[in-house]
DNA sequence: CATGTACTTAGCTCATCGGTTAAATAACCT
DNA sequence: AGGTTATTTAACCGATGAGCTAAGTACATG
């Protein structure tokens, strides 16, 4: 019984290794046996560590001789941070509702402005907001 | 043997069931047999589950007279959303920043895994590979 | 064709997970 | 004290997950 997309990706996001492994990815595509260094672990490990990334989604594997080459592959990663963008405005301050449509508005004036790149601005305050507590 | 945070937090988020159970806490705090309303579970199976949103820091939970307030924790949220970040360049056109924060990653996660991969890629041929992100 | 390299599949073990029911705890209300 | 409501704990079960070793597959090259 396959899992729903969302959750075999933050399953395939719950492992140190496979993370180490997309981290890795993120600096280019790579073979398996060039994945599997850093590890203390056998290679049939890695293989299966790589075949739930890419059940997930969260990455993609050529072939290339008998090298198959991994790399990123974005819409997991993009789903699931859509998901967790649904509460991005707990905490993040300048992620309320009122924000956002001023984000969705400026980024359509945006478009037809320079291009400068301020989709999201990264806000070091946390606050908690007001709540029926005593 | 308590997984690292970002484990936890990633394994939580990766049901379906605790999944709606933050959806309705981002819409206010609540009580446990409010949130196992919708689900044609038991009871025990959803205080499970709360247990293991809340291990994962991604609730806190309260208490007045018998009932158990749940709410969002937003911590493990922003942790999640973070490690998430490093990747946002492979999806969201509108995030050039080429910073070190890649370097930050890895230090964090090579943090787990011994860092004995300083090898040399044994390249047999000079075969080029990869770099189709550059 | 034979051998080597890169990787996957098969089959096993053991721990953890998601669910169950039954019983226990905690706080309220007569 | 006794009862009701809200929630957790205990004990169990079947399924899945992460690791292993050994064997199999795919391709390259001598």
């Amino acid at each position: 019984m396959p899992l729903d997309p969302l959750s075999s990706t933050f399953a395939a996001l719950a492992d140190p290794t496979r993370r180490a492994i997309l981290a890795r990815l993120a600096l280019g595509e790579t073979s398996v046996m060039e994945l599997a260094k850093p590890f203390d672990m056998s290679l049939p490990a890695i293989s299966k560590h790589l075949k739930v990334l890419e059940h997930a989604g969260l990455i993609s594997r050529g072939r290339e001789a008998q090298w198959r080459p991994c790399r990123i592959a974005p819409a997991s990663f993009k789903q699931a941070d859509g998901w967790l963008g649904n509460f991005r405005r707990f905490w993040d301050e300048s992620f309320n509702r009122l924000d956002g449509l001023l984000e969705e508005m400026k980024a359509e004036e945006a478009a037809k402005a320079p291009p400068r790149s301020n989709r999201k601005v990264r806000v070091k305050k946390e606050k908690q907001r007001g709540r029926t507590r005593g």
